[in-house]
DNA sequence: ATGCTAAACAGACGTATGTTTTATTTCAGA
DNA sequence: TCTGAAATAAAACATACGTCTGTTTAGCAT
């Protein structure tokens, strides 16, 4: 186990092919991070080998060490992958512009709800596999998950200002749907009797009723 | 890595010290579980050594094994010590004879928040390393905590019945609650700003607001 | 004291792992 | 056709790990 975490950013392998096709080098890299991430979900990180890698990307095991500058880094890779998407979203979306804090809420929660369940598995093993990354990368992480949580603050606090929204502390309150968030990923194996929209539906107005009064 | 996980319940090691003192050697045991699991939250599983095991108890390394079978049982009997409580607890307490479903299901949880928070490490370490379970103790787990949330949409049901509590899916509720149980394990990093008392109230009303109409 | 036995111990064993290296092959572009 | 970067296969390397073995210690009944 290599004990001294790189200070670099992952991604950043110190020993990449010289310069070639840099585009082509990321296409590689990523295919790499989304095979690996397939076989932690299966086995975890710790129980999966380079050597397990390398069979899945087919990629010879030595070539590997092209395209990532470590196990680790491709831990990191794998978080970078999928806690990004989440984030940048809602920003993007326009939600942030929606006047209305019942339908800005809703909305938000609704299409962050889909997109966890469709990384479930991910979320899952991000969870799990947290430990692993260098403390460094780990601030980052951290920093983006909080990023979300004080996305889903300002919203409550908004609809508690025009008096829609009803909770003893929104801070609290957005830390809650935030967390609520990862149920069906941390708890898919005993919610198998629903169907995906009816998960989603119940969830949604499950939240929703704890932060809006006599919803629905 | 073993990989045959063996069919024995766990604990019930091969090769123990032959007769000798039989609760002496519990009380061995369930030393070296508790200083390890100490080791596993703070370190993780995979990342903790039999020889850091050895180093935390003061028992030879070779020892060790004269008191569990394998690393992988100490996992295990981990599990066993920090997960029986809490699903034992509430059907000794008595919890079920009460006859007011809302002050039943606020009895009821309001203590389990309380031995939650008091475990949050353990239950942390668990979410983490549920995967490293051998598959045959991975369904005793799992059952173990599908009785807990049995146990609370018996209590949901009832509610409803008597018109008391309103959802509209006792048993989804009652998984989302149990769930809802782990929020200051898992989160604990962004919540820190609460006192352990501020939490455990925050935590209360929130839930049970989902669950009874017009609640506080 | 003596002899017995459970407990403690140090060290070794075999394997698995992340990473690097080396020698060989492939193949696109000049 | 030649060249050189990239891919491959295989092996090597250093280390770390879980587990086991053979031996010593220490407490205790005789």
């Amino acid at each position: 186990m290599n004990d001294q975490h790189s200070i670099k950013a992952p991604g950043a392998a110190q020993t990449l092919p010289e310069t070639g096709n840099p585009e082509a080098v990321n296409k590689r890299q990523s295919q790499i991070v989304k095979k690996a991430s397939r076989l932690f979900i299966k086995k975890g990180y710790a129980q999966t080998t380079m050597r397990d890698i390398s069979k899945a990307t087919g990629i010879n095991l030595g070539n590997l060490y092209n395209y990532i500058s470590s196990k680790e880094d491709i831990l990191c890779l794998a978080f970078e992958t999928y806690h990004d998407p989440a984030v940048a979203w809602l920003e993007r979306k326009g939600v942030l512009d929606i006047e209305d804090p019942k339908e800005q809420l809703q909305t938000a929660l609704h299409q962050i709800l889909i997109m966890t369940h469709d990384v479930m598995n991910d979320i899952l093993m991000m969870y799990r596999e947290t430990r692993v990354l260098p403390p460094k990368f780990l601030k980052i992480v951290l920093k983006k998950e909080s990023d979300l949580v004080d996305f889903f603050e300002k919203i409550i606090t908004r609809g508690m200002e025009k008096k829609v929204f009803r909770v003893r502390d929104p801070f609290f309150a957005a830390n809650m749907l935030v967390f609520q968030l990862s149920l069906y990923p941390l708890r898919s194996w005993n919610l198998k009797r629903y169907t995906r929209d009816e998960f989603l539906a119940l969830a949604e107005e499950t939240i929703l009723k704890a932060i809006i009064p006599d919803y629905a």
